[in-house]
RNA sequence: GCCCCUGUAGCUCAAUUGGACAGAGCACUGGACUUCUAAUCCAACGGUUACAGGUUCGAGUCCUGUCAGGGGCGCCA
């Protein structure tokens, strides 16, 4: 995403970290003795900003005193800007007597004040909260606000790839996350259910294909026939039919009419089984052709009202909208409907806005669409601003870029340039069951089925949801299909040890227990990635990034891991143990929820 | 010609939005299974952040310019 557009919310300045929150009191008091020092300095009013320190084993909190000390030089004192951002770190850390105020200890480095907790009461205020709130941790409140998040928008009578997979996950994975950080979202989707290539397909379904109905496979069936249609299509002979098709459809012949209908159906049912197999579900699903007519009644009215140009017959029905705004070269000319009449994706896509407002008090209207359409959405943005609907302000284009094959080749139906999602899928499952056979023989058949489908889909999607908005992907079978390394397996078996410990803890789970100050430098890491999660739920709401959450995930795999192998659980020292079990309920939670947040099973067994 | 995006280790990508020493995976090399599942872990190797200026106490991050790659720009979707 670009940024500087609409953001939902106002930009959160509560960057709070989850550690300041907990020690809300604490920073609280030591920040007016800052104040209160500063004032003996002669510095009235600063600038206090508290912020991380880098992670070294400790846990607090530090305020870098290098913008007092260069407010300080702006307003004429001759000084050296790090030399006195120490010199005050110093003189505050001497003020507060080096500890105190719930701070284990209070150092002055590198020009930061750096503020310590207790290690053994973070620990415990962190794991206990985890483990009270469970599934809750890191949701955020309900921020009484509706956002629509529009995604997936493929065609029906046509294939879907593994270029359509990237938006169906990502738009999935970012309504997950705004759900969770507080939003109220509305799923929709909107299928292209007219046009050449529906008339195309059911040309090609009555010469060829009468009769006939999908197998068990509806999408790729589907597919077949329209890119059989397509290739016929090429050869001139045909074109007549076709254009004779499209005008009995034009003329809404009821034998036609009818066929649509039951052909649209299969399409739909297909995708409904795609969607269920990625765990996907939608509020509204919106049709073009539910659209059009309206979409038409508008291009006349802003015709009437001198904003849109008519050439028809020579030329097309359009807006000028650098000429309408006085701007040069920004927003070019949108075309609204075609010298012969006919409607484009403009004519249709002006009043779906429109209705999605009717609709539904929206705060937000999210279209997650390749950024190839950027000037385009901009275009329909604007001229329902310019049409005058006070919510245009509300549009926001959410851009990724395009799933390509090996030498930027981008997939094409038409080019016979794709990866089809089924045969993506089939290849992946196929071969994560051939490693949960050879790695877990004894579990079920059953239980073998859904573990391989878990984590194929988890791979695949993981693969799409770590790499940014912005960055093109390259698909390549060898790195989709692989399961090593960073990637949503190694998640998943981390989350299935942490599930292996406390099935074998045969008990109940301690209800509470201290955690000592001398913790392994293992529980010590995993503790402060299992705090991160509220803040990068909000940071990935806020900038559209699954990202994030992704990176968050494999941390907290890899830490996991890591306090796996050197802190043994089950047969420690009773108070060892049972703080460790706690600890490893609480991280096989924040695994859990993030896995969840992308769309991800965390299944209980590999 | 104009606009947008991208450029970081051999390869694929991160970097808490201007903060402390730029981090992971893959690949290559060498180690660790009698232990809570080795789909794991440890170690080593790998960098002039495309280039040149500028702003700043501080720049991979911001501003200007250059180079390279991708995308968009009146009747495709």
């Amino acid at each position: 995403m670009s940024a500087g557009d609409v953001i939902i919310a106002e930009p959160s300045n509560k960057k709070l970290e989850f550690r300041a929150l907990m020690f809300e009191k604490e920073k609280s008091q030591v920040e007016a003795k800052i104040r209160e020092y500063l004032t003996t300095e002669s510095i009235e009013d600063p600038v206090l900003e508290f912020r991380q320190i880098p992670f070294s084993g400790e846990w607090g909190i530090a305020v870098p005193l290098f913008p007092v000390a260069a407010g300080e030089a702006r307003s004429g004192k001759k000084i050296i800007v790090p030399k006195r951002a120490q010199e005050l770190a110093e003189g505050i850390k001497n003020y507060l007597h080096g500890s105190g105020f719930g701070f284990s200890h209070i150092d002055a480095v590198n020009g930061y004040l750096n503020l310590y907790f207790s290690t053994s009461e973070y620990a415990q205020r962190v794991v206990d909260t985890i483990l009270e709130t469970g599934e809750d941790y890191g949701r955020g409140e309900d921020l009484a606000k509706t956002v629509m998040v529009e995604y997936s928008q493929p065609n029906t009578h046509k294939s879907f790839h593994v270029g359509h997979l990237r938006n169906v996950i990502l738009g999935g994975s970012i309504c997950r996350i705004l759900e969770f950080a507080g939003y109220r979202v509305i799923r929709a989707n909107y299928l292209g259910d007219i046009g050449l290539h529906v008339v195309k397909w059911m040309w090609n379904y009555l010469k060829n294909h009468v009769g006939e109905v999908p197998g068990e496979n509806k999408t790729h069936w589907m597919n077949d026939i329209y890119a059989e249609a397509d290739r016929l299509f090429q050869d001139p002979s045909n074109e007549a039919e076709v254009r004779e098709l499209y005008g009995r459809w034009n003329a809404r012949d009821p034998e036609v009419v009818a066929l649509w209908q039951k052909t649209r159906q299969w399409s739909l049912e297909g995708f409904e089984q795609i969607y269920d197999l990625l765990g996907e579900t939608f509020d509204r699903i919106y049709f073009e052709s539910e659209v059009e007519d309206s979409g038409v009644v508008l291009v006349e009215k802003m015709i009437e009202e001198g904003l849109a140009v008519d050439e028809r017959p020579e030329g097309p029905v359009f807006i000028d909208l650098d000429a309408v705004l006085g701007t040069e070269d920004e927003y070019r000319v949108l075309v609204l409907l075609r010298s012969d009449g006919s409607s484009l994706y403009a004519t249709k896509d002006l009043p779906l806005a429109i209705k999605k407002f009717e609709e539904y008090d929206l705060d937000q209207s999210i279209y997650v669409i390749d950024v190839r359409q950027s000037l385009y959405l901009k275009q329909v943005f604007k001229t329902l601003e310019v049409l005058g609907y006070p919510w245009a302000d509300k549009l926001y284009h959410l851009a990724y870029e395009l799933v390509n094959l090996p030498g930027n080749v981008t997939m094409a139906s038409r080019e016979g340039t794709v990866v089809l999602f089924d045969d993506l899928v089939a290849e992946a499952t196929s071969r994560a069951r051939t490693i949960v056979d050879e790695k877990n023989p004894e579990v079920s058949d059953e239980a073998k089925t859904s573990i391989s489908e878990a984590v194929a889909l988890g791979a695949l999607k993981y693969t799409m949801l770590s790499r940014d908005n912005s960055k093109v992907v390259t698909f390549d079978w060898d790195a989709a299909l692989d399961f090593n390394g960073q990637a949503a397996p190694y998640i998943q078996y981390a989350h299935v040890r942490a599930n292996s410990i406390l099935r074998r803890a045969g008990e109940t789970l301690p209800k509470a227990a201290p955690f000592p100050d001398n913790l392994e430098k293992a529980e010590v890491d995993l503790i402060e990635l299992l705090t991160r999660l509220p803040g990068e739920v909000v940071r990935a709401a806020e900038q559209f990034r699954p990202l994030t959450i992704a990176g968050l995930s494999y941390d907290l795999a890899k830490a996991f891991n890591d306090f796996y192998n050197t802190c043994h659980v089950l047969n420690a020292e009773p108070e060892v143990r049972a703080y460790r079990l706690r600890l490893v309920a609480a991280a096989q939670q924040v695994i859990a929820t993030s896995l969840n947040l992308l769309g991800i099973e965390a299944p209980s067994a590999m």
